[in-house]
DNA sequence: GATAGTGTACTATAGGTGTATTACGGCCAA
DNA sequence: TTGGCCGTAATACACCTATAGTACACTATC
C-alpha cells in the first residue's frame, strides 16, 4: 500500500480499514487480518498498525480477543451511522474547501457535474 | 488560527496563503505581511512561516525582495492556472473519497444536491 | 551613518511518528 | 502438554516537525 507522506501512516491504515468495513469487504461479526499478517500486507511495522486497531476498537468499529483477533462489530446500527459520518464530513470538508477558493454552492454544483462528465472519457 | 492536528502547521499555511491569494485578498505584485508579522498573527515561530513561504518562492506563486519583503506574483496566468489546479485536485480528493466508500458518481451528485440543501437552512 | 524593518541562517530542544527488536500472556488444536 | 498463532507491552533509535533564541545580511529612510 501507498502512503501519503503528510499524514500519519496509522491514520491511513485506519481509513483504509474503516473503507473495508464500510463496503462490505470486511463483514460484520468477521475476524479481520492479523496485525502481523496487515503489517506485511501494508508494508509497516506491527506497532503501526496496533495503533490503529486501538484506536479503533476504542471508537467501537472492532473488538478484540485477546488470543484470537480483531473482529468487526457486529453492531450495524454504528456501522450505518459511521458511514453516514463519514459521508458528511467528506462533504463537509469539500464544500468548506471549495468555499474558501471564493467557488459558490451553485458552481460546486456545476463544477462537479463536468468534472464528473470529464472523468468518464 | 486554529491548525488541525495531523497536517504539519507549514503545509496549513501554504494553504491559507494559497486562498488569500485565490481569492484576491492578496493582490498580484503586492506586498504579503513579514515573516514575524505573519508569525504573530497566526500564533506561530517564524522558522515556520518561512518554510511556507520558501516553499511558495519555489512554486513561483511568491517572490522575495530581500530586506523588503514577500510579494505576490504578477504573472496571473500562473494564478489562474494555480487556482484550477488546486480547484481540480480538491475534485479528485472529493471523488475519489466517496467512491472508496462506495458511492457512485451519480449518488454523490444526489448526495451533495442534498447536502446544499440542508446546509442553507 | 544610524536605525528600523525585512528575509535568512544556525543551534538546541521537545514531541510525535515509525521502525526494529524482544518479550510476555492468552487461545486453540494437535 | 506443546507448538503455533494471536494481541500486547516495553525499549531504543532515527526522522520530521515545531519552537525558542540568537545572530547576520540586506533595504529604505531619516
Amino acid at each position: 500500500m501507498e502512503f501519503k507522506d503528510n499524514i500519519p501512516i496509522y491514520l491511513q491504515i485506519k481509513q483504509y480499514l474503516y473503507r473495508q468495513i464500510i463496503t462490505g469487504k470486511l463483514k460484520p461479526g468477521k475476524k479481520i487480518p492479523s496485525v502481523r499478517e496487515l503489517a506485511v500486507q501494508l508494508t509497516v511495522n506491527v506497532n503501526t498498525v496496533q495503533r490503529a486497531l486501538q484506536q479503533m476498537n476504542f471508537e467501537g468499529i472492532l473488538y478484540t480477543k485477546r488470543g484470537e483477533g480483531n473482529f468487526v462489530t457486529e453492531d450495524t446500527t454504528l456501522l450505518e451511522k459511521t458511514k453516514r459520518e463519514l459521508i458528511n464530513a467528506e462533504l463537509d470538508k469539500f464544500v468548506q474547501s471549495m468555499n474558501s477558493f471564493g467557488v459558490s454552492d451553485e458552481q460546486i454544483l456545476k463544477s462537479l457535474t463536468e468534472y464528473l462528465k470529464e472523468e468518464r472519457k
